[in-house]
DNA sequence: TGTACATCAGTGAACGCGCGTTCACTGATGTAC
DNA sequence: TGTACATCAGTGAACGCGCGTTCACTGATGTAC
């Protein structure tokens, strides 16, 4: 064989690619229980193994490595959205699945949704805009697909923005209990019940809403 | 006269009261735009006027100082659901007058509603258990606020409970809107206007909801 | 009322430590010929 | 294919700074007699 299969040839690029994604795997780490504005960057280069100068050829600041993992946190945000919206847009059984698929995605990703959770309130000021910026292309998205459900189409376009807003801040606040519940799991069960009952009164709601005034 | 106006005779206690309060205020003030968990003691005894270990005369660390904030900040807190709850118990108006009042609270006591949306989600891990405590307190407060309301008197006590969760969440989330606003009053109006559509779409379900179930 | 002593909020020097950032560097990888 | 040079991820020493915490202290206020 020409070429020895246990030591691939890493290419320089690749190299540098599995450093940086050491540093993004780090900070998400690190900042778990505190925040990124209490992230320093010699915190970080030591969890990944090189010196603290060496940050500096991946990142400008732990702002600019702020802002890589809110890119990448949304990236799991959408994926969620995604396998969300894959189902038959009819009610049937709509709030079950979409919830399900929430707590799925909550666990496989549980660091992207804690951090969203934690520096959509706490990050430095450039970070909070950027998730909030996020958040709301993520409201319209929803809003665009409330009016495509069955049921009522004589919403207006604000009531439906302000739908969706309650819905996503609905799921939220759903995400951010399942990550702060203990382990147990009838305390998730239990969470994921308030959950779909609390779904299902924001769709009667809307339901009975417009179709009445 | 035999006391002179000019000098009030300030005891040991009084002066020390006034100290930590200076403390208390700095120390929301510095944080205000990052975190708690991003605030260092000689930052505060700086912005108080007092050397770095004085500090230690009122509390024992920045954790307790923020344990002391939480508890200050859910005074106003409670100050706000007792004027909602002073009205009386219809649903007359009862939206319209419970926003108001929120915008009016949050607006007087801005550094106080920041500090719990804020450190609720970023804060050290004693200052997040607290805050969690205190909103549960307000969600099983709001629950019998609920149970007295004239209408369905059908609710469980964990759909009640479910309800008062779900109004809390939408009220944390229009407070953080509020503050997180431009200060251009219609982007406020557009925010309560859409808070209030909201909560009647969520009274609206929830009417809908035991009554047919 | 006057005196002697106790209390204690605030002082100031000192400590070892981790911080972000600078700089000149090394040496493996990549590229041009 | 071989050689000479360029690139650049990571190194390591050094800097001045702010950090939390220790300690012995000062001097005004409070209290007991």
């Amino acid at each position: 064989m020409a070429q020895q299969a246990a030591t691939p040839p890493e290419t320089r690029g690749e190299r540098k690619e599995r450093t940086r994604r050491a540093i993004l795997d780090a900070a998400l780490a690190l900042c778990e229980d505190s925040s990124l504005v209490a992230l320093s960057l010699r915190q970080v280069a030591k969890e990944v193994g090189i010196v603290p100068t060496a940050f500096y050829r991946h990142f400008e600041s732990i702002e600019a490595l702020g802002l890589a993992l809110v890119d990448e946190s949304f990236v799991s945000l959408r994926a969620m959205l995604r396998d969300v919206r894959r189902r038959d847009p009819s009610f049937t059984d709509i709030v079950d699945r979409s919830i399900s698929i929430l707590v799925e995605h909550v666990h496989r990703q549980r660091s992207h949704f804690l951090f969203i959770a934690r520096e959509r309130a706490a990050g430095p000021l450039a970070v909070r805009e950027a998730i909030r910026h996020e958040i709301e292309l993520c409201e319209r998205e929803l809003a665009t697909d409330l009016a495509r459900l069955p049921g009522p189409s004589s919403w207006s376009g604000d009531d439906l923005r302000t739908l969706s807003n309650l819905i996503v801040m609905a799921m939220v606040a759903t995400a951010e209990a399942i990550m702060a519940a203990p382990p147990r799991p009838d305390a998730e069960k239990q969470i994921v019940e308030a959950a779909r009952t609390q779904l299902r009164m924001v769709l009667i709601g809307a339901l009975n809403w417009q179709s009445r005034g």
